[in-house]
This record gives C-alpha cells, structure tokens and sequence, in this order.
DNA sequence: AAACAGTCAGTTAGTGTTCACTTACTTTGT
DNA sequence: ACAAAGTAAGTGAACACTAACTGACTGTTT
C-alpha cells in the first residue's frame, strides 16, 4: 500500500484539524476547505473519510516501526536505547503535532473497526520495541529483575503516555523533550538496579 | 448543583453509551430508546446534551474527592493509602465501567468547553490526592527523595491509566483489580527505598 | 504536425440521512 | 388544581457522499 503525494497532504490536513479542534472538527466540508478544493475532490484520493483515517494510521505505524528500528540498531546499549527511543518519539511529535491524535484516539471512539484496529497497532508496535530493549537490559543486568519486562515496560510507556496528554492538553506550551527525557529519565533510574 | 435522581438515570444511561459503543454513539435518539422514553423527554430534565456530560463529569469529580479524602484519612500511612486509593478507583469502576470515558475522553474530544474542562477537574482532583501521598511517604522517608513527588506521581498515575485503557481495549476481560493491584505494587515498589 | 482517446483532478449542484432541539399538547401523581 | 413528566410531529442545519461535467495533460495513431 502506497500513499501518493497528494493522499499525504490530505492525510497531514486531516491529523490538524483533529489535533487542533477534536475529533468532531474532521468532517469533509473543513478538510476540503483546508485543503483549497471541494468536497467532491477528496473522492478523487479517497474511496471514504474513513479510509483517510486508516492509511494516516498505517502509514504512521509503519514510519514509527521504521523509527524505533534504526534507533534500535545503533543503540545495543539498553538504558541508552530506550531513552533515544523516546527522544525520537519527542522530537517526531514536536515537528508533526498532527500526529498526536493516534495516541489519544483510542478507548473512546471505536466509530470503525479498522480505525480502531490502526490504533492498537500502533501501540503495539511501540511496545515490541521497548519490551526487547527491557528484556535486553535485565538480561544484562542492568535493569532489575524484581518485575517482569511486561510491568517495567508498562511503567514507562504510562509515563510516557501521561506526560503527551498533558503537552497536548496544555496547548503544547511546554518544551515536550526536556520535560520528557526528565521523566523517562527518572523511570529509567527507577528501574536500574 | 444537586443531582435528581431522573437525572442520574440518565447520566448513567449516557454513560453506558459512550463506553459501549464510542462518542459517536451517544446521540439523544439513542439515549432516550434506552430510557425507554423520547428525544423530547430528555429535554425535561437537561437543558442540553452538552448539560448531561457536564452534569455526569461535575458529579464524578465530586464523587471520587469524597471516596479518596475518605480513603486517605483511613490510611495514614502513605504505601498503604496509595494502594488503597488505587484499590477504590479500580473497585469503583468495576462497578461502573460507564464511568470509564471520563478518564478517556480527554485530549482528542474538545467538542465544548465545558467538557474539557470537567475532564480536567477530575484529574487535578486525583492529582491532588496522589500527591499528597507521595510527599508523606517522602517526608517520612519510605519514599526516595532521589526525584520529585510531582515526577513520582506521574508515573503512578501513567502507569494507572494506561491499565485502564487496556483493560477497556481489551472489552473488560480480564480482573483489572488483581492486575491493577499487581501493577501499583510493583511502581510502589521501584520508589520506595 | 495534427487529431484522437484516455486519465487525472478538479468543479457545481445536488442526494438522503441523521443530528440536536422545539412546539403544542396530554397524561400522571399529589 | 397544578406541576412534573411524558408524547407526536415536526424544525433547520450539518453530515458523508454522488452524479454529471470540464479543463489540462499524456501518449498514440495517422
């Protein structure tokens, strides 16, 4: 599955008007108009709004598999590993805010199965690869071992969870990375033994 | 602002919708067949549907103040309190998992003010609580003092919220009180010294 | 070089459906 | 008798989506 150029521009457009205004804001009339063209237009990239929800999240799991993968491989060292993961994740988030949707969608809208569906994916892909980079630092001894990596790796991605929502809920006034490798700092330390 | 008991029927009901099925579910075509009454009825007892959310998240945000000043003034001592708050709050919406979107609906909704903002008081109200613990258990010694009672709280209340997404990702099938339990146990134990 | 055929990406002007909410009237309980 | 709580039958607005058409561009045939 391929995304066109212009099916991109549409999918950025669409993750803004949610971002800035919630969910309900997405409708078609707005989205054409942010994107300088008619309603009708979007039924030339789109078979339905639908669909736009489902490719921004696939495309969005698979550019943040390819993410973490890379910040993986050139971190073998694991407390290293896991705070570049997040860094990476901070600073993604930071230049395209429009993305933050697919983080908070969950749990209340369920509108589709497959939106749905693209969300938990997304988590899903994320928690892979902070769970290896836990299962990595207990094996080698640097991570305690009083608690399974699923805890420790719930731990984190809470904190890290937590601390987004309320970027997003402070209008974004804050600096997300210094505050968040300040956290995910402290929760590294808590769990190095 | 006293709550009619009509009313709290109908909060519930609201509730009921939004944590089955979505947000998009909770319209006032849908909320009166399950009052077993019509659209027009509603209007009887709310001003607005924006009402009916506000109404549900002002008695929330007063309910859990109460059971947690309650909880904290039984327990004294702050790793016991901490518990016991948790242990209410995962009781409580075993109880009434219709409650669950209010802990949820943050971040990508904003379709009003007033909602938000309602939201919002229900975490600062858990906030407040938390924190308290916290500093105690600081002051007290039995908490580390290597980081902030603000940062160890966040992560407490990260790792307590991404349980209940997952339980409610999950369809609520598992025992989100002994996981929970589990789950607040082992953060408690990665902060005490 | 000119004519043709097809596709891409847009337009205008709608469709039926669903939404929150209202008006006027009726029933019910004290 | 009166207020509270219901009903039937609507309202206009907004919703996602569609039909029919158009100009710009591309490649092919003559």
């Amino acid at each position: 599955m391929d995304i066109k150029p212009r099916q991109l521009e549409i999918i950025e457009a669409a993750g803004q008007l949610v971002t800035e205004d919630g969910f309900a804001a997405l409708t078609t009339k707005r989205l054409a108009e942010r994107m300088h063209f008619t309603e009708a237009a979007l039924y030339r990239h789109f078979a339905s709004k639908e669909e736009i929800l489902v490719t921004m999240l696939h495309h969005l799991a698979a550019n943040i598999d390819e993410r973490l993968a890379a910040v993986a491989e050139a971190h073998p060292e694991p407390v290293e590993r896991v705070r570049a993961m997040f860094d990476n994740q901070f600073t993604y988030f930071q230049k395209n805010p429009q993305y933050l949707m697919a983080i908070f969608a969950t749990g209340v809208l369920e509108a589709s199965h497959g939106i749905d569906a693209g969300i938990e994916r997304i988590m899903v892909v994320k928690r892979r690869h902070l769970l290896n980079a836990i299962k990595d630092g207990q094996w080698s001894g640097v991570f305690t071992a009083d608690h399974t990596a699923e805890t420790l790796s719930h731990i984190i991605m809470g904190t890290f969870r937590l601390h987004m929502l309320q970027w997003r809920m402070s209008g974004r006034s804050f600096d997300v990375r210094k505050k968040g490798r300040a956290l995910i700092g402290a929760a590294l330390d808590l769990i190095t033994r």
